[in-house]
DNA sequence: AGTCGTGACGTTATTACATTACATAATTCA
DNA sequence: TGAATTATGTAATGTAATAACGTCACGACT
């Protein structure tokens, strides 16, 4: 198990905002829904994004700069994890495939690199968008 | 074999500083070292590097911002690459992994989704760098 | 020669994303 | 309680990327 962290007001709005969405949501966007009810500031909201990162409970998606709730109610406990994202509905797979992070695995001990960070984002059309482009 | 694509003046340029550093570069960091030698604003590197990337010259780092050349001479022939970047010295390995890309091929199948771009990034220390932070 | 399409180029302005700096309030806990 | 830590508010600034123009060079065709 692991414990779910006491959030902050900004950070239960950051969250929130994020959950209501149907696709990754940048900072910007987030801020401007979220004027009016106490966020008023970029910084206000870039700093609740890192608290949520910290705590596992947000991903931050580098292909986009954007950000989505994990999937996995923040109970990575390590594995790196991988996203697929459909450029026409913003729709995000977030799924962890043992293949991938073996070969990730060997390459870094292989090559006495330390890895501290892994992103993997593949770009594309999910099944709906692909079929409706028919 | 593949053909070498002629590039235009400032696609040269902007080659060239990328190919001269020790690191990636952001697009306005070649813009500042490019300063004097033609290239004037922005949107003449943002150019320049879109088409580099289409030749398949030159990467960009989705995590960093920033660009690279490309280690195979832009000699992928459809292989997505996955990079190790030193967030100490900047040395990035651009690397394919059998493994990596099938567990991704195998998912993407699975799951009916059509991939147009993968970013496969790890962020940490390089050998050396990890070594020197004893 | 003259027209046209195409692709690169130049310039300015603007939008989007992110951080620095500094002052202030709230919380924790010895 | 009082020091240390953590969260906040606000303004300004820095960095990355694109929009919206118009121009120029060049080869293809009439
Ligand atoms: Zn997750
Ligand atoms: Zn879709
Ligand atoms: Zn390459
Ligand atoms: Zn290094």
């Amino acid at each position: 198990m692991h414990v779910e962290p006491v959030l902050t007001a900004n950070q239960q709005l950051v969250f929130k905002a994020l959950g209501d969405a149907e696709a990754p949501l940048s900072a910007y966007t987030i801020l401007e829904r979220l004027q009016g009810k106490g966020i008023k500031a970029p910084l206000q909201v870039y700093r609740a994004l890192e608290k949520l990162i910290d705590f596992g409970l947000v991903h931050r998606l580098e292909s986009l700069n954007a950000f989505v709730v994990c999937d996995h109610h923040g109970d990575h406990t390590q594995h790196p994890v991988a996203f697929a994202i459909c450029d026409s509905c913003g729709l995000v797979a977030e799924f962890v495939d043992s293949s991938v992070q073996e070969g990730l695995s060997r390459w870094t001990t292989g090559h006495a690199f330390r890895p501290k960070r892994v992103t993997v984002e593949l770009r594309g059309l999910c099944e709906t968008c692909d079929g409706a482009s028919k």
